[in-house]
DNA sequence: CAGCATCCGCTTTGATACTG
DNA sequence: CAGTATCAAAGCGGATGCTG
């Protein structure tokens, strides 16, 4: 990108990470590091080859990224965040929490992968009975199953089967949203495709975290057509 | 910008906002709403005028920005960010405190605008003597000068001029930076062009806010170019 | 197959000129 | 003042080819 030759701290940092399909990049990096061109490249579906090369050449010069040459059993160079791209995470943070309104709209084109939700999940979810027992739930419903791991008030996700799932919802990524996040009912959820099996009732013990998004709240189609 | 098709609420963000000179447009209408038209483009150097009506466009459909028919006096449109929009706000101050060392590589070819600084300035300040007596101090820095005022405990910035400055710093941006935050001593300062009139002592009492970056130290030439 | 580089058609951007 | 119109240049997306 071209600097915007400005000597201003937001567009110096846009100068570096303000490029199409950088912040991504460092999502991707920031989710599951250690990361191989090609897993890189599952992760950023659309992306032209010759541009990922070229943003992990400019990331890198910018400190953001480090390859490496991984040990001989595998024998392919991996990419990670290097501290000062890890410290990128309070943006992304910010993106997630401002765009969660916006998960509401799924358009079919939309590409899904599971753990592009792990640290929304995370950011958001709020464990409203701390005190409660541990709880497992597990997510079917992207490329790769989530599991999220509710234990002494702290939330923890992951990809992968949970063990012994306290409860297991099964179907599209939108409503299951709508469902642990409180927005929906189980009634509501089982409309829209989704399957519940397991302690349904634990899914009530979680919200949204009353503190995860800024005071306004989402814009709706009427805000947007006023009459 | 087309959309990324990704259903992640980093990406649904970024189709919002993430086009290149948006965010900046944000940038200056959280500084000084409400904005003319005219007003946005003093504020950004370089933008092509056609691209600021588009972008104008784009962010009053997504709900960021309003604008308004001024009262009879003024009579023009002004612009506004949304409650929508000023949401924002954590993600700006993010892409701050990030580019912080990046303000400590000057081009000879950045624009300069004082306002571009008062949130960098209140954000990344901290005052040591919260208990001491109020202090204002006047930056001649830019193309407008910068007020910063402390008052138990508090900082507060704005354009203009003090009434009776406690200390009034004149000469370049950078050093000026480099002088409040604490990494120059005033000897330094006066070396790079700086004039220090007033009670030049109180500079000693601000500081870089230890809480306003992440852990990881600015990059510095070395680490780009190790041996 | 992993990790790119090259080529090509299209879209976006930037610079300038022009208008109600 | 607040934009629209025009056009060249740069960037992007998709396909393909190359190298270990």
């Amino acid at each position: 990108m071209r600097s915007y030759d400005e000597y201003c701290a937001i567009a110096k940092s846009l100068d570096l990470i303000g490029d199409r399909w950088t912040l991504l990049i460092v999502r991707e990096l920031s989710l599951r590091a250690p990361c191989r061109y090609t897993d890189l490249r599952n992760g950023l579906p659309g992306i032209a080859t010759n541009l990922l090369a070229s943003r992990l050449r400019d990331l890198e010069r910018a400190g953001v990224v480090m390859r490496e040459d991984a040990p001989p059993p595998i024998a392919t160079t991996v990419f990670r965040l290097t501290p000062r791209g890890a410290d990128l995470q309070p943006i992304l943070d910010g993106l997630i929490r401002w765009g969660l309104p916006l998960m509401f709209e799924q358009h079919p084109q939309d590409a899904i992968r599971s753990h592009w939700m792990l640290r929304a999940l995370e950011l958001m979810l709020c464990d409203r009975d701390p005190a409660g027992p541990p709880v497992s739930i597990e997510l079917d419903t992207g490329d790769q199953p989530i599991v999220i791991n509710a234990r002494e008030g702290r939330l923890s996700t992951r990809i992968g089967r949970a063990e012994q799932p306290t409860v297991t919802v099964t179907g599209p990524m939108k409503p299951t949203l709508a469902l642990i996040l409180g927005f929906a009912s189980t009634d509501t959820a089982a409309k829209e495709g989704l399957a519940i099996k397991g302690e349904t009732d634990v899914l009530q013990r979680f919200a949204l975290n009353p503190h995860a998004l800024g005071a306004t709240p989402p814009p709706t189609p009427a805000d947007q057509a006023p009459t």
